[in-house]
Order: structure tokens, then C-alpha cells, then sequence
DNA sequence: CGCCGATATCCTGCAACGTG
DNA sequence: CACGTTGCAGGATATCGGCG
């Protein structure tokens, strides 16, 4: 950077260079302004009588300066105790907001005292549509203002899924009611907001958008490995094919209709 | 820090099925 | 038969972790 070369040589060792060319000058000048009131008269005519009156002439040059920076100075501590005052106003402000929150929220959390009055019906598919093109769910479950509390409630559901044994290749209809019913239980202690959806619909969504997802993924893993072990061993296809991994995600090999034969067959009749 | 792949989430469109 | 529900496939997008 020419910029930085042409900075440095301020310091140090070119102060000599400098002092022949800064002799001439007021030393003063570096405000810029002392240097305008400097005599315009040369030093070799004065006579003492005017030396004194041009000495004069700078000091109350100065005096005028010096008032003038005060006056700016004081207008300047004005300026920055509104700022801080408008500054300590808003904190209050927020911090009044932040405090009716948490009012509120008490509030709503005490209301349910009469849940029924506030169970909220399962919207229709229709309505769902209608509730815009990303994040239905989120709203539909009026979260839309909470998404941290929402994405809370998705990964509880997500892992009581696994700890009441779903079968993740099993549809959200074949599932043991008896689990299902421990899962919304669960979820309900965990997230009182589920307890506002009349017979867990929201919980529901949440597990049926799981076990669709999970269903996809295993569908796709597999998929994939089976494409890459075509051209290697068939054993370990076979393996996975009959036990499904077995990870408590995919348990498409027992009970109902697995997953992997739906895809063979109707894939093969497609 | 940006890129990339894996994974999760959500959406659209479609088909099958149940119900009034 | 119209309509709603359910589940699926496929695609778009978001998120996250690994890597150079």
C-alpha cells in the first residue's frame, strides 16, 4: 500500500527532512486557524509599540476561539446527555416490554385452567393450504412468533418417537395405539403448548411428517447402497434387505407391509 | 471462510379410500 | 359423485458438519 509508506516516514528518522521545510511555518498551524491570525506584518519593520498591539490582537483572537470551543463544547455535553437519556428510555422501554411478555405468557400458561374453552380444532387440509406456502405446520400450531419453541417440541417428538418404539417403517396408522398414546403423554408433560391441540393433532402431524421422512431417508440410503454394492458383495444387501438395520428407525422389515416391498413392487409394476 | 455432501424439512401433485 | 383424508414420490430449500 503506498498509503502506509507514505505514513510512516512521520515518525522517526525523516524529522530532519522535515525540519527544513516545517521552519518557515507556524508551528501553531496544526489547528488550522491559530496560523491566520499570525501579523501580517514583517518582524524586521515592527517597532515595540506595534508588537504589543499585534500581541493583543492574537489574544483576543484566542479568547473569541476559546469562547467558541466552549460554547461548542458545552452544546456537545448537552447533545450526549440526551443521547444517554434517550438511551436509559429505551432500555426501560424494552425492559418493560421484555417484563409484559412474561406477563402475558404467565397468563396464557395459568388460562388453561379451562382447557377445554381453549383447545384448538385441527385445521382442514383446505385450511392448512390456506395458511401460506412454508411453515403451515409452525403456524397452524401458532408459533409462528416462536420457532425456537416449536423446533423444541419437533425434536422431543422426534426422540419419544425412538424411546416409545415407533416403528419408523411402519405407516402413522399401524403404529400401537398403546405407544402413540405414551408418546403424546410424554410430549404433553414436556411441552404444555401441545396440550391446547384437541387429541394431539399437532403432535400427530409432527410424528406422521417423521415417520414420512424417515421412511424417505431409509428408502434412500438404501438406494444408495444398493447402487454402490452392485458392484461388490451381495451379502451385506441381503443382510440389510431382510433385517432392515434394525436401527430404531427401520423397522420395515417386521410387521406390516415393509417399505422395501412396496418399492420393489410397485416400482417393478410401474 | 467458502464449498460440498448428507440429512431434514416442507411443498406440490397424485392416487386410493372413506363418507355424506 | 363430490369432497376430505391419508400416504407416497419427487423436488426445493434449509441446516449442519467436514474439508481444503
Amino acid at each position: 500500500m503506498p498509503g502506509s509508506n507514505e505514513n510512516q516516514p512521520l515518525t522517526g528518522p525523516t524529522v530532519a527532512a522535515k525540519k527544513s521545510r516545517a521552519a518557515p511555518s507556524n508551528p501553531t498551524t496544526a489547528s488550522g486557524q491559530v496560523g491566520t491570525v499570525r501579523p501580517p506584518v514583517a518582524a524586521k519593520t515592527m517597532t515595540p509599540a506595534s508588537k504589543t498591539l499585534n500581541k493583543n490582537q492574537t489574544k483576543q483572537v484566542l479568547q473569541e476561539k476559546n469562547t467558541k470551543f466552549e460554547d461548542e463544547n458545552s452544546r456537545l455535553r448537552a447533545k450526549i446527555l440526551q443521547l444517554e437519556e434517550a438511551e436509559r428510555a429505551a432500555k426501560l422501554m424494552a425492559t418493560e416490554a421484555e417484563a409484559a411478555k412474561k406477563v402475558a405468557e404467565e397468563k396464557i400458561r395459568n388460562s388453561h385452567v379451562d382447557p377445554m374453552h381453549e383447545l384448538m380444532q385441527k385445521p382442514t387440509t383446505a385450511e392448512m393450504r390456506d395458511l401460506g406456502s412454508r411453515g403451515r405446520l409452525l403456524k397452524a400450531m401458532k408459533l409462528e412468533n416462536n420457532k425456537a419453541e416449536y423446533l423444541a417440541i419437533q425434536t422431543s417428538v422426534h426422540e419419544l418417537c425412538s424411546r416409545v418404539d415407533l416403528d419408523f417403517g411402519v405407516l402413522y396408522n399401524a403404529q400401537p395405539t398403546s405407544n402413540l398414546a405414551k408418546l403424546f403423554k410424554l410430549a404433553r408433560q414436556a411441552h404444555p403448548h401441545l396440550e391446547k391441540f384437541q387429541n394431539d393433532w399437532a403432535t400427530a402431524e409432527l410424528v406422521k411428517q417423521f415417520l414420512q421422512n424417515k421412511r424417505k431417508a431409509n428408502k434412500k440410503r438404501k438406494a444408495h447402497t444398493i447402487a454402490g454394492t452392485e458392484n461388490n458383495k451381495r451379502s451385506r444387501f441381503d443382510d440389510s434387505d431382510n433385517s432392515d438395520g434394525d436401527e430404531v428407525g427401520d423397522g420395515s422389515g417386521s410387521g406390516e407391509r415393509g417399505i422395501a416391498d412396496d418399492d420393489d413392487d410397485d416400482f417393478g409394476a410401474c
